[in-house]
DNA sequence: ATGCATCCTCTAGCCACTAGAGGAGCAAGG
DNA sequence: CCTTGCTCCTCTAGTGGCTAGAGGATGCAT
């Protein structure tokens, strides 16, 4: 039960991943190199569409490049023991939680700032005072600027 | 009460701030061009204290560079109306309150893929099963790989 | 034959930094 | 005075995960 042989245009309608974003996985070793046409372009199969899967939804919840490439190891190779995905798992969990522990107080300074907002000139703004003054606030010194 | 005058290290450990950091932000005009001594080297004053430390403090609140540009330049005309102030701070909100949704329907669904576990070869293991499979998985169509 | 969609490669841009090379200056101990 | 080691300077390039655009070739329908 071979499906057709799928153009990039069409992997890419099916599986909603963007052309160049396909590319670019391939690029960097996620999809391996499809075969071509005549013409160089590129021919997908089944396979293709559910790797691009995989790596997708694997994406949306967070897990890194690197780390999706741990995983599809472990698919290729199914023999291999599984604590790794196991552990990547547990760690993006982890990671989530710590995100969302964060967004949490973050929430609550801005709803503090937006609720006494302010209506006239920016001297006497609150929020803008809020965010001159981080005495009062306390979410965490190592708050790491780059992953909020 | 002018306190001394600080070079950009003595800048970095009180505000918390990375010294290329603080070059970057000059660099793309957060921060004014400081004075420099004899050599070149960048002093500072309280100012800069205050300017940077507000800077952190709305990076911190995931405040985009473009949104702390609008903010200091109500901070530098404190006559001019606020009402930006209050729409970047509601905006930030709905932000967060927004990352925060989708955070915690992808930690349920990590959560389920954690508590299945394996135990065994990848053959068999669920965590890689639940991401090949998203059809048992609802966190929205449209969710943008890039920014969860 | 024409026209438009799709594909190709290649380069550069996005954000907010971060790291490193290669060199100059400054302050303190011997 | 001299050396050692820290701090500073500029400049370029790298990070992650794409995204956009130039400039050209091909495929398909009319």
């Amino acid at each position: 039960m071979q499906s057709a042989p799928l153009s990039i245009g069409k992997l890419a309608r099916l599986t909603d991943v963007k052309i160049p974003t396909i590319r670019f996985y391939e690029q960097i070793g996620l999809l391996p190199e499809p075969d071509r046409t005549e013409s160089e372009r590129r021919v997908y199969g089944d396979a293709a569409v559910r790797r691009l899967s995989f790596i997708k939804h694997a994406r949306q919840l967070g897990f890194s490049v690197e780390a999706i490439r741990a995983l599809l190891a472990l698919t290729d190779d199914p023999d291999r023991p599984c604590e790794e995905a196991n552990a990547l798992a547990a760690e993006q969990l982890a990671e989530v939680e710590e995100k969302i522990s964060r967004l949490t107080a973050l929430r609550a300074e801005l709803q503090r700032m937006v609720a006494a907002g302010c209506h006239g000139r920016a001297g006497d703004c609150r929020v803008i005072e809020a965010l001159s003054d981080d005495s009062q606030c306390e979410h965490g010194r190592p708050l790491n600027l780059a992953e909020v």
